[in-house]
DNA sequence: GCCAACGTTGGC
DNA sequence: GCCAACGTTGGC
């Protein structure tokens, strides 16, 4: 089963959002890199679940993939403030998949612990410049984020 | 609020 | 196809 960082501003969704919510469409993810990245979720896929731009900033808690990406309705929807007038129906360009709330850590795994960690030192997130909102985590990554969460 | 880093756009 | 200009992200 494969591993994922998903990031979001807490202003616009935050865990506890999710928490509420149960399940929402990931939706609004403009960029390419990203959206193959959503389209290549398989139901099950854990996500670690990212709060940026925001104090402190850090991993929150998880998350699951609960349906595979489908063509994401907002950029269809005129009076949305994700509409693409670019995106073809016929050949839709952005993929939301569904995801659904696991749970929340006890304290937030803020990222100066991320960094840290030997074991992040390739984390994406990481990555000097990097601003990818989705992206893929290494077993071990994955790993030991839980273990800064202080689960197992 | 600042600003570095990045992705996208559009003129040529 | 290049690249400057612009808009956005996101930590600080």
């Amino acid at each position: 089963m494969a591993k994922w960082l998903i990031k979001s501003e807490p202003d616009s969704y935050s865990i506890d959002d999710l928490q509420r919510d149960k399940k929402t469409r990931w939706d609004g993810v403009r960029n390419y890199q990203a959206r193959n990245y959503l389209k290549a979720m398989a139901v099950g896929d854990e996500l670690l679940f990212y709060h940026s731009s925001c104090d402190p900033a850090g991993v929150v808690g998880l998350a699951k993939v609960t349906k595979r990406a489908a063509p994401e309705e907002a950029q269809f929807d005129r009076s949305s403030h994700y509409y693409d007038p670019d995106s073809p129906k016929d050949a839709p360009r952005w993929f939301a998949p569904e995801i659904g709330y696991v749970r929340s850590f006890r304290s937030i795994v803020p990222l100066a612990a991320l960094r840290a960690n030997s074991a992040l030192v390739d984390l994406v997130l990481l990555k000097r410049g990097s601003r990818l909102s989705v992206h893929p985590v290494s077993d071990k990554e994955f790993a030991a984020i839980l273990k800064l969460a202080g689960e197992k």
